[in-house]
DNA sequence: GCGACAG
DNA sequence: ATCTTGTCGC
């Protein structure tokens, strides 16, 4: 039977959902949108990819900056309690990436995230949430919209354009190659929209997505084989 | 009331 | 996210 939802997933429990509002409200005030003041040395790029309808595995690169040598890559591979909610998404997947994290040897100084930061409905998006859960500075890269408007950057490379939500500035449109669709770009917490831009431009080799999350997608994939 | 909607 | 073939372009 079909739920008319567009992910064909059981409707979500309105109670719950309630709920996780009332926290990410409450979340929000902790949020803390910065310059950051570190010396960025290390950063990690992360990303999940599920395996089967109940079981996710998240993968964490970390890597030097800015020569954007990979140092250590960690994988976790667990259960997934919620369905996808757009909005809720960090319920859903930031247990486990907290997880494959823990597995780290080293820390890095910012963790990029593949998702929004605070161009989210309550500036909650999966990186923000992992910043607050870690007291870490996140940013998130997100390659579809969930909120706000925007105009389309230029076609080449470099271009930006701000994603704006109930009059404020919450992400940056950067295209980070020719004429190809570009990226989402937002603080996550600990950091500012000025600072995620330059450093997801840094990154964004020869690739649309910046290496970190390009990386962590790419081993997500390839660690995936090895649980199978 | 009618769409829009990260991964 | 995931299910999927061939195909266009650097």
């Amino acid at each position: 039977m079909a739920y008319f939802r567009r992910h064909d997933t059981p409707p979500p429990d309105p109670n719950l959902l309630r709920e996780l509002t009332e926290l990410q409200n409450k979340m929000q005030q902790r949020i803390i949108i910065q310059k950051p003041d570190f010396d960025l040395k290390l950063i990690a790029g992360c990303d999940s990819s599920f395996i089967g309808k109940d079981s996710i595995l998240s993968v964490f690169v970390l890597m030097t900056y800015p020569e954007l040598e990979v140092l250590e890559k960690v994988w976790h591979h667990g259960p997934v309690e919620l369905p996808y909610v757009p909005g809720f998404l960090a319920f859903r997947e930031a247990p486990n990436l907290l997880e494959a994290y823990k597995k780290l040897d080293q820390k890095p100084d910012l963790i990029m995230v593949d998702g929004h930061g605070i161009s989210h409905p309550r500036r909650l998006g999966i990186a923000t949430h992992l910043g607050l859960h870690l007291d870490k500075p996140t940013m998130g890269v997100a390659k579809k919209l969930l909120v706000g408007k925007y105009k389309e950057p230029a076609t080449t490379k470099g271009s930006i354009s701000p994603l704006e939500y109930k009059g404020e500035v919450i992400a940056n449109v950067l295209r980070t190659k020719d004429n190809i669709k570009p990226v989402f770009v937002s603080p996550g917490h600990l950091m500012d929209l000025e600072s995620a831009t330059e450093i997801a431009f840094n990154c964004a080799i020869k690739h649309k997505l910046p290496e970190p999350t390009r990386l962590a997608d790419h081993y997500a994939a390839v660690f995936k084989k090895e649980v199978k």
